[in-house]
DNA sequence: AGATAGAATGTAACCGCTTACATTTTATCT
DNA sequence: AGATAAAATGTAAGCGGTTACATTCTATCT
């Protein structure tokens, strides 16, 4: 590979020079330019980022960490994330923490000594207060899907509370009194505030969460069949069910299906996060969709603004679900 | 960020010293470890590793080029890629190319640039003689999901054709003759290799491709839909639908019910990929599976073994695609 | 022609780390 | 104690590019 040395020698120029043709464009006379172009055509010539990374400080690099690289949810929004970012001529490190305080404080720790020129986190393993000592260095962090109080506006969050609220009011509204519900995991703040949102709800109308129509998922679709199973196991009669996010719904669906139970007509069901698979199922299915690649793209504005130095950018931190009626929910018969 | 020459000050030794303890730990006496390595947490080291790439002529980065960071397909493939780069300490700069040869072109420019240590490519815009000249400079390249001849040990690929073949005949062998076809874009080759098996199946039972029972898609549910809607607007019967990928026959059986058609039970679907949420559907949609984590992984071996010199690791060049039958498809009746 | 100011270009020292070769230290043998 | 060889450590020159400051060139004015 050509070397800046070599384009100056041939340029007969200095490397600051060739430098200055490469970065910037307006201290230099057309016709050197010109001569300095021909030489690096003429060599191939592919400028070293590293190198320049190193020498300039800056490496024109995003890390970015997401808790997975597979399933419905996170390509969407790092598709959204990549482009915004490449489009301002840098590029994304991206690695997986896979929701685990271990995995994701190595994933850290990595993207750290990668001198990325700023982080994106989405994380839940790692605590508020890391997260907060961590941010206080010179490297901006974003925080996606997650909502920090003392870094606000470098969190870029849904009202996951509100989307559980709706869910679950979009029901009653329709008359349904017995509801059942499958949660993510607990320990994930977003599954605790979904359903918080539906007993926020049932409030509303006088109701209480009946713990015997409640099961804790994993968010996979296994969880999600297990789930109808322990429902339907426990005799109690419901006529609607919630899903913490749509893969469970699934395969609640798919375990009411494999009993002869139908949906709506046996009981509604409504999923979160809308991921695309929501249109393919039959019924399909009502979910509460979050704006995530607009989200990815706010991610990528704050780093604009807060690590390039980007002005007028005008940045959203919070971000509210809709609800998305489809033909798994109809009024109570 | 503490330096090198800071961990040597506060140890007392030399920079090559620091650097020994870091990268090679059979040159060092134990006692001379330990003042570095207490020195280095004293002032909370962390190697710059962009320094550590331009000073080593190594980045410790694999380059990945696939077409779409959204959609089922890519993400478990990614995951799985990434997981066995990562454990070997390294990572993966990851862009995309969209399908489009000028976007392809513009992102393996990018990585060049980027220096990776090796490139893994899943194009589909750029020719193969581009790739072949492309792939003979110093920095290793694997082709994913394509076989060029004269790089077949660069390749990881999938017997797209037997695949074809395999959907046709399974639903040849249920009895079904009339059969419509809904292709992915062809100027794709693994859409026009489905297609050729599909042709070589139908040959085998002496048996034509019907052009009125075929329909050219994007690989996008939508035209899933389209396809359907013309398939049916023909007026030639039919008792079996292949698709080129699962969104596309997603889309198909959604149409198809909007006419009031049921699924075996008018004509049945089998579709291509396997991706997860052809487990959701209803009914459970037949497919071809393609081990795409394993060929991820695989790609993953053959970086380590050209990059970075790993030995006996035993590669997989070729794939081959499995039928997965599920209640999309039954006998003719 | 000479003076002045701005534009254009060059020089040299880094950036943080690696590593070939040189030097010093240590352990072992006689 | 002296010699020898291996282990351990140090020195110095990069790696490819950036950029502050110095120098030269060019354009304009008198």
């Amino acid at each position: 590979m050509a070397t800046i040395y070599e384009v100056s020698e041939l340029a007969g120029v200095s490397l600051a020079t060739v430098s200055r043709v490469m970065n910037d464009s307006s201290k230099v006379s057309p016709k050197t330019r010109e001569k300095v172009e021909a030489a690096m055509k003429e060599l191939g010539y592919r400028p070293n980022l590293i190198a320049q990374s190193l020498a300039s400080n800056r490496s024109n690099s995003v890390g970015v960490l997401v808790p997975e690289l597979h399933g419905p949810f996170f390509g969407a929004m790092l598709s959204a994330l990549e482009d915004e970012i490449r489009a301002s001529g840098r590029h994304i490190i991206i690695t997986a923490g896979h929701s685990d305080e271990t995995k994701e404080r190595e994933s850290i720790e990595f993207l750290s000594k990668r001198r990325c020129d700023a982080l994106i986190l989405y994380v839940y393993g790692v605590p508020d207060d890391f997260l907060v000592e961590f941010s206080e260095s010179s490297v901006p962090v974003v925080f996606l899907n997650r909502l920090i109080p003392k870094k606000a506006n470098q969190c870029i969050s849904l009202d996951n509370e509100l989307g559980g609220y709706m869910a679950t009011k979009s029901l009653l509204e329709l008359g349904h009194r017995e509801l059942a519900y499958i949660s993510g995991p607990l320990w994930k703040r977003d599954s605790t505030k979904r359903l918080m949102g539906h007993k926020r709800a049932l409030g509303e109308f006088g109701l209480g969460l009946n713990e015997q129509l409640m099961f804790e998922g994993t968010y996979e679709e296994s969880s999600g069949r297990r789930g109808m199973k322990h429902l339907l196991a426990s005799g109690v009669p419901f006529s609607a069910l919630i899903c913490g996010n749509d893969e469970m719904a699934a395969g609640a669906m798919g375990a009411a299906r494999d009993r002869g139970l139908t949906i709506p007509g046996d009981f509604s069901v409504i999923g979160f996060d809308n991921v695309p698979f929501t249109r393919y199922l039959y019924p399909e299915l009502s979910s509460i969709d979050c704006p995530i690649e607009e989200m990815g793209r706010m991610a990528a504005r704050c780093v604009l603004r807060d690590a390039y130095g980007r002005e007028g950018l005008e940045i959203k931190n919070r971000f509210e679900p809709t609800l998305v009626r489809r033909a798994s929910i109809s009024s109570i018969q």
